[in-house]
DNA sequence: ACGACGCGTAACGGTGCGTAACGGGGGCCG
DNA sequence: CGGCCCCCGTTACGCACCGTTACGCGTCGT
C-alpha cells in the first residue's frame, strides 16, 4: 500500500477521539474524526476513507443505525467499538455488516492490529468498491484500459468503443482478475439490479463484450465460462 | 454461494469439536473435524475448505504455529479460538494472518455470525489468484498447465480444450500428485456435491478426461485406477 | 469355474450457455 | 415535437456439457 490509509473515527467522546487520532497518526495513518453521524457524512462526502472506526453507543443516531445506513450503499470497512457486555449488539453489528469489533476498554495496540488486519483483508488486491484513488491505468494481454477516462485500447493503441454497460462489466473483471464472478455479482456490479430467475441479460451482455474483445467463440482466452458458477477473467492485470 | 460452505474445525478437545460440528451442521455448513495439525493436513490434502476454525492452545504443534504454516502457502480464511486473557497471543495471531478470533468461552451464535462475516468478506473480495502466491504454471510429462488462465497445452504448445469440469478434475490431480484420491474427494474438489451410492459420475468424468489427455485405455500412464480406492496421478509435477 | 463386483465407456437426455434477432425506451438533433 | 439511432433487456433456438443408464470386460472370492 503506497499511500497512508485514511481512517475516520466516529465517537461522541471527545477524549477518546483525540487519543485514538493521535495514536493512529503516530502509526502512519491519516486520521479524521467525527462526533456523530452528521459530521461523519460531511467527511465522507468530502474525501475517500479506507476504514471507519465507529462507536456503538452514541446519543442521537447510534452506531448500529449508522452501520446499517453505511452498508446500504458502501462496502467501506467498519470496525465497531462496543462497551463490554453488549454481546447481543455486537452480534447484530456483525450481522449488519461491520467487519470487526473491539470491546471497550481496549489496548490501543490491539486496535492497531485489528485495523491492519481489516485493511490487509480488504486491500490484499486492489480494494474494490471502497476507494477509487489507485492506479487507474491497467494492462492485460495486449490491451490497455484507462478506468478514469473509461477508454480501452488494443495492441496498436487504437481506441475500441465500448458502451458504458460493456465498460462497467470489463471494469468489474479487471478489478477482480482470476476470480469467479457469479452472474448475480456481475449484475450488482454493472446495473445494480437483481436478476430474475430466467434472466439472461448478463449472458448476452457478456457475449457482446467478448465479441468486442475479439475473443474466439470456441475458446475464449480472456473471459472463461464457469458452468454453474459464472465467469472468470483469466489474464494477469498489471498497472501501467 | 451455491454450495454449502465447507468448514474444518481444529481443536484438541473432543467435546468442543463435536459440539461445534453439530451446531454448524445444523446451520447449513458442511463440517469436518481434526484433533491436531496432522489430522488437519490430511483433511486439507483431500478436500476443499472454505474456512478453518482453529484452537489456539493445543498440545503438540499449537495454533499459532499452525496458523503461520497455513499462511505460507494458502489464503484460506482462519478463525482462531483463544482462551481469555491471552491478549498478546490474539494480537500475534491477527498479525500472522488469522482473519478473526473469538475468545472462549463464546456464544455459538456469535461464532456463526463471525464465520458468516468472514465468508462474506471473502466472497466479495475473494483473494485473486485464489490460493495466493502458489506457483500457477506447472509441467507434467509433456504437458503444461496454467492454473490461473485455466489452460492446458500439449508438447507442441497447442491448446487442448478442456471443459471446466474436466479442468477442475485435472487441477485436483496436479495439486495432489502421487496420492490416491477417492471418488468422494474428487467429487468434493470438482463439483462440491456429495456422491450418491450408485453414482458413477466421477468415473465417467474421469474417462472423458483421460481421453483428452490421450491416455491409452489399456494402460493409462498419467491417471491410474486404484481398485476400491480411487485414482492416482502418477506423473511428477514441477513448477515452470 | 462361476457368480459377484468394480470399473470403462458408449449412448441418451436435461439443462446451461452462446448468440442472433427483435423491440422498447431514452437521448439527440432537426 | 417528431424522427432517428443506439443501447440493452428479452426471447428463441441450437449446441455442448455432464449426470444417468446400460452393458461389457476383467478381477477376485469361494
Amino acid at each position: 500500500m503506497q499511500r497512508k490509509p485514511h481512517i475516520l473515527i466516529v465517537d461522541d467522546d471527545r477524549e477518546i477521539r483525540d487519543l485514538l487520532a493521535k495514536f493512529l497518526a503516530r502509526h502512519d495513518f491519516r486520521v479524521d474524526t467525527a462526533a456523530d453521524g452528521r459530521e461523519m457524512d460531511r467527511h465522507l462526502a468530502g474525501g475517500r476513507f479506507d476504514l471507519i472506526v465507529l462507536d456503538l453507543m452514541m446519543p442521537g443516531e447510534d452506531g448500529l443505525a449508522i452501520c446499517r445506513r453505511l452498508r446500504q450503499d458502501s462496502a467501506i470497512p467498519i470496525l465497531m467499538l462496543t462497551a463490554l457486555g453488549e454481546e447481543a449488539d455486537r452480534i447484530v453489528g456483525l450481522e449488519i455488516g461491520a467487519d470487526d469489533y473491539l470491546p471497550k476498554p481496549f489496548n490501543p495496540r490491539e486496535l492497531l492490529a485489528r485495523i491492519r488486519a481489516v485493511l490487509r483483508r480488504m486491500g490484499e488486491n486492489g480494494a474494490p468498491g471502497a476507494d477509487g484513488a489507485r492506479a487507474r491505468r491497467l494492462r492485460f494481454e495486449d490491451w490497455e484500459i484507462d478506468l478514469a477516462a473509461r477508454e480501452l485500447r488494443d495492441a496498436e493503441g487504437t481506441l475500441v468503443m465500448l458502451t458504458s454497460g460493456e465498460f462497467d462489466m470489463l471494469e468489474a473483471f479487471v478489478e477482480r482478475p482470476q476470480q469467479i464472478l457469479s452472474r448475480d455479482q456481475l449484475a450488482d456490479l454493472t446495473t445494480g439490479r437483481l436478476l430474475g430467475p430466467l434472466d439472461r441479460s448478463i449472458d448476452v451482455a457478456l457475449s457482446r463484450l467478448r465479441r468486442k474483445l475479439g475473443e474466439d467463440p470456441k475458446s475464449p482466452r480472456l473471459i472463461k465460462t464457469v458452468r454453474h458458477g459464472g465467469y472468470y477473467f483469466a489474464a494477469d492485470v498489471t498497472p501501467c
